[in-house]
DNA sequence: CGCGTTTGACCGGCGC
DNA sequence: GCGCCGGTCAAACGCG
């Protein structure tokens, strides 16, 4: 329904806004965003007048005064009634201009928008300065004055709120950015940060969300009295959450906000955690921020999204619409269209071919998780283009060598399409610095094709800019071994890259080396992502994807499926890895037979399903006999402390934090040593451990001393675990007075059905937050040494079983626990069985 | 400390 | 010529 303004007004565009603050329910009368643009024709032969801003102002004012109102100007024109007609505004030709002193003095152009919003300043992809605000007479909102951030650009915009309507925000744009238009874009906040925010809330164990009907929950109060209440829906997930914000606050979202965010946004906070992406260190360091290009569409808050304009003309500087329909206009005119993301429109099935014709200054473009199949001619026209992401267009097929035209693109996101072949034309794009590339579309074709060359060699050697590559294959194209060499060959030319996804089916690939050129496990990158072995799409994984996803947060990361050998190559690259992920290892007997030297720099591991591994550290096999890894002279491995030679009373695996076992079903212990190594595992914040059938007890004594920082442990279904520590023999131990496992802040037990006791009577968390118990029906007694913390907040468990507990008297009087402390209100049993199993898995 | 906002002073056009 | 008003300047402020 496009309103076209009569008279002297064009240009008023009713757009269906998108606002992410809206309710779906609301009407399309409460949501249209209504524009304005007012520009001088000249000598228009079609009789439509268009307005100076200046002028248009004039008119106003003289409004204003006949009517003897003094009106805000703006507010004034910019009066519109719900049904999207603008109220009465028409005169004939201003006459005040020739009377006025400012003939003479340069009028600049101007174009105001009216959007509904709760936010003020709006983004429009452009980076705005604040150098004034002034209260607008007869307002009651002050107006800000905002100049384009590029020094020396004539660019300006006002922005107030209408007085009118306190929801809408008038914005007032003046002059025309006389510079390269990406150089002040506004850095876009990458939806995938929040995502990990998220991820960093969430429950260790992803499953864990949602609460059983049926579990009770007690929570202490500070003074020590204790109160049972019944859990509401959700209440186990934000029990979860709290108690893992102490398990991985130091993961934080790695980007900050800009500071031009600052009360619009909360701004987000910098990375504790020196080793997830993009870190501080990392973005500092790079030429330009990656994130940029990472999420055109995402928006801060207050953004409206609109609908395409109707009509032939678009004005906007920033257009981010989800099309419903399957066609677009044939060939708009967008004379300031910077920004277009079409992201999400399913309908979207193919883009006329001369729909770009008119955009000479589109800068960024985002098709994807559109159903488009080919890039229209007119697209290859877009000299200023800069970004363009496809990814994820999933019929997507052929890439025109044409792509070669659009020399000026840094950004190319082909991820997640169906291409067979990447155009050599690829290698002009001499400016490029990002290429995220997926080869995925042999399979599905359904047919063989002839010989085909997916990457032309010599075509990623001459891509000497990029800075991020991602290059994912399907395993089981035969076509990929023919030019994998090449390619791992040219990626190791790149000097300028720092950050490589990388699938490689081959393990051998790694160490490979032409003479004079570097191998792939020497090659120092900032950031990769390797995922060796069989591919990682084509595999049913227990793991849950949560799980998956906190292990790709890392900026080290190296997974490993379905080996079955451990070569020297895959050693070194452990050796500098951050986050290791071992999925289906078919020789594997410890994490220690990738090197116990190589275990130094490891912060995160997951292990599943290796049937192989019966202890995950193993300092009690001679390692002295490990091969030597060769290194080439001068080349420095990229990692903070470097791989150096392992000594004997060196100790290892120091710095993990974070180990997540699921499905071992030979592993019978953590931790295998010989001799007493006072820092095994002494950085460990949180262990899970998932359905190991085989495991009896957890912890040692001795390895109990080292986990002085363990914050969180879950343990899930081990049927043969009869208790979380060892009881000892080693009369050092024995009655030992320490406190054990003093950071320890949650711990859940879960389907343990031979669980007998949690300490074996060792003096454990002191102070422990909370605590999770599912299904250990032979836990039967709680002892105080097992539950002294002071600091004890919330226990959750089933109703039946906490009140079927046996309290010894005399050991809980004057606790804030035990039968004294139960109260009569629980909330009665449901059906915990069928509810509460099927979601605590 | 840097960067962006805030805020009072200032400037110039315009109208009376 | 004076005062109003919109627009701009720049020092102070303040957040991270």
């Amino acid at each position: 329904m496009a309103l076209k303004a009569s008279g002297a007004y064009r240009h008023c565009t009713p757009c269906v806004a998108q606002s992410q603050f809206r309710n779906q329910g609301e009407s399309d009368a409460d949501s249209d965003l209504f524009r304005w643009s007012y520009r001088r024709t000249g000598s228009s032969s079609s009789g439509t007048q268009r307005m100076w801003g200046k002028e248009m102002e004039a008119r106003l004012k003289g409004i204003s005064s006949s009517s003897g109102e003094a009106t805000n100007p703006v507010n004034q024109v910019n009066t519109v009634n719900e049904t999207g007609g603008i109220s009465s505004f028409h005169e004939g030709p201003n006459n005040r201009k020739s009377k006025g002193g400012r003939v003479g003095k340069e009028v600049k152009e101007r174009c105001v928008f009216r959007t509904r919003s709760a936010i003020d300043h709006l983004e429009d992809g452009y980076k705005w300065w604040k150098y004034g605000q002034k209260a607008v007479l007869n307002s009651r909102f002050p107006r800000s004055y905002y100049r384009c951030s590029q020094s020396g650009c004539p660019a300006r915009k006002r922005v107030e709120r209408d007085g009118e309507d306190p929801l809408y925000v008038i914005t007032t744009y003046q002059g025309v950015h006389h510079h390269n238009f990406s150089e002040c874009l506004m850095l876009f906040p990458q939806e995938t940060t929040k995502e990990v925010v998220q991820a960093t809330m969430d429950s260790p164990s992803a499953d864990y969300n949602q609460q059983p009907e049926g579990l009770i929950q007690f929570e202490q109060d500070g003074d020590g009295k204790g109160e049972t209440k019944n859990v509401k829906a959700g209440g186990m997930a934000e029990f979860f959450q709290q108690s893992n914000q102490s398990g991985h606050k130091s993961v934080r979202t790695p980007i900050e906000g800009s500071r031009a965010n600052r009360g619009g946004q909360p701004v987000r906070g910098k990375t504790e955690e020196p080793g997830m992406p993009a870190d501080t260190e990392t973005k500092d360091k790079l030429p330009f921020s990656v994130e940029r290009y990472t999420n055109m569409s995402s928006r801060q808050g207050g953004e409206v999204l609109t609908e395409i304009p109707e009509g032939d003309e678009w004005i906007a500087p920033n257009i981010c619409a989800t099309v419903c329909k399957p066609v677009l206009p044939e060939s708009p005119s967008c004379p300031f269209l910077v920004a277009l993301s079409l992201e999400g429109s399913k309908a979207l099935m193919a883009i006329p071919s001369s729909f770009f014709e008119h955009m000479s200054v589109l800068t960024r473009l985002n098709l994807s998780h559109t159903s488009i199949r080919s890039l229209p001619v007119s697209l290859f026209k877009l000299f200023s283009l800069k970004e363009l992401s496809l990814r994820h267009c999933k019929l997507f097929m052929e890439l025109s060598p044409q792509v070669g035209q659009l020399y000026n693109l840094v950004l190319l996101d082909l991820d997640e399409t169906q291409i067979v072949e990447l155009p050599k034309e690829i290698g002009k794009l001499s400016n490029l610095e990002i290429l995220r590339l997926s080869l995925d579309g042999y399979v599905n074709c359904g047919k063989q094709l002839q010989q085909n060359l997916l990457i032309h060699p010599g075509t990623i050697k001459r891509l000497s800019q990029l800075i991020e590559l991602k290059i994912d294959v399907n395993p089981e194209n035969e076509d990929w071994n023919a030019v994998e060499e090449v390619v791992v060959e040219e990626i190791c030319s790149l000097e300028r890259l720092q950050h490589l996804v990388l699938y490689l089916p081959n393990v051998q690939i790694l160490g490979k080396r032409t003479t004079g050129s570097t191998s792939l496990s020497y090659y120092p990158l900032r950031r990769f992502k390797y995922t060796i072995g069989q591919h990682r799409q084509h595999i049913i994984s227990r793991v849950p994807e949560k799980v998956e996803a906190r292990f790709q947060e890392w900026d080290k990361c190296l997974k490993f499926v379905k080996g079955n050998d451990i070569s020297s190559e895959m050693k070194r690259v452990v050796g500098y890895t951050k986050a290791f992920y071992l999925e289906r290892h078919a020789t594997a007997r410890s994490l220690c037979d990738f090197g116990i030297k190589n275990m130094k720099n490891l912060k995160f591991c997951l292990l599943a399903e290796c049937n192989e591994i019966q202890t995950i550290i193993d300092e009690g096999k001679s390692y002295e006999e490990e091969e030597e890894i060769d290194t080439v002279e001068g080349e420095v491995i990229d990692c903070e402390s470097g791989v150096e030679a392992y000594s004997a009373q060196e100790p290892v695996v120091l710095n993990l934090q974070y180990l997540h076992i699921y499905y071992l079903k030979n592993l019978a212990s953590i931790w295998r040593s010989p001799t007493y190594d006072k820092q095994c595992l002494s950085g460990l914040k949180v262990l899970e451990l998932h359905v190991c059938p085989k495991l009896s007890v957890i912890f040692s004594p001795a390895l109990l001393t080292n986990l002085g920082k363990l914050e969180v442990l879950v343990v899930e279904d081990c049927p043969e675990l009869t208790s979380v520590v060892s009881p000892t023999s080693n009369s050092s131990f024995e009655f030992s007075l320490d406190c054990f496992l003093p950071s320890l802040k949650m711990m859940l037990l879960l389907f343990l059905p031979k669980l007998e006791s949690i300490s074996s009577d060792f003096h454990i968390a002191p102070k422990l937050e909370k605590m999770g118990f599912y299904d250990c029906p032979e836990l039967k007694s709680l002892s105080k040494r097992e539950m002294s913390s002071e600091n004890l907040k919330v226990i959750k468990g089933e109703r039946e079983w906490w009140e079927a507990l046996e309290w010894e008297e005399s050991e809980w009087k004057m606790s804030g626990l035990g039968p004294n402390r139960k109260p009569r209100n629980w909330m009665q049993n449901h059906d915990i069985g069928a509810v509460g199993c099927s979601d605590l898995r």
